[in-house]
DNA sequence: TAAAAATACTCCATAGGTATTTTAT
DNA sequence: ATAAAATACCTATGGAGTATTTTTA
């Protein structure tokens, strides 16, 4: 698992499509498409389910996103933390 | 900043020397010494101590270790968040 | 049939390895 | 003199791009 993964896990939660987030995230959508497989596998967890409208959120994925966010906001936090002792 | 950069900062911090750090990660000397590099530059902030006995802590890096294992901690949960809703 | 995901392949950036040098005690 | 970090150079893994195919509503 990558932090890279964890943001464009979130990246395609929150715009629907892999499309969309790879606009998002300033990739193309292959890359979006492979790294989302390769988290479902690490995790062994179907994450979404796929149609032609986009990617709906299962409820593990569900709770991934919580807990993504989290990772993801610990993470930016870290250079205010380094620097003084109540960043985070 | 990547979760193998935050793996190798707090062992080295938690062994005192790059050479011990490396052989716990399984990896070799160079790798871990740019690694602590790159973050120190990413984070502009000199997280260690050089010394002809190892590496210590400075106060910036003492607060990255604490964070550092809280950010591992939660990414280390995410198989037991992702399977149950109380996982972390 | 149209919009989106998935696949095939190619390329390159960067993480890691070996060998060596520098530094400090 | 010794033990540890730093540097130089090379290699290779894997992340990203383009083009294309498959899927489904």
């Amino acid at each position: 698992m990558s932090l890279t993964q964890l943001e464009y896990f979130v990246a395609v939660a929150e715009s629907g499509t892999v499309t969309a987030a790879a606009a998002r995230c300033a990739v193309s959508q292959p890359p979006l498409t492979r790294q989302i497989h390769a988290l479902e596998h690490e995790l062994e967890a179907r994450l979404f389910e796929r149609s032609a409208r986009g990617m709906t959120l299962t409820c593990e994925g569900a709770r991934l996103l919580a807990h993504a966010r989290a990772v993801l906001a610990m993470v930016r936090a870290t250079p205010a933390v380094v620097r003084a002792a109540d960043g985070g």
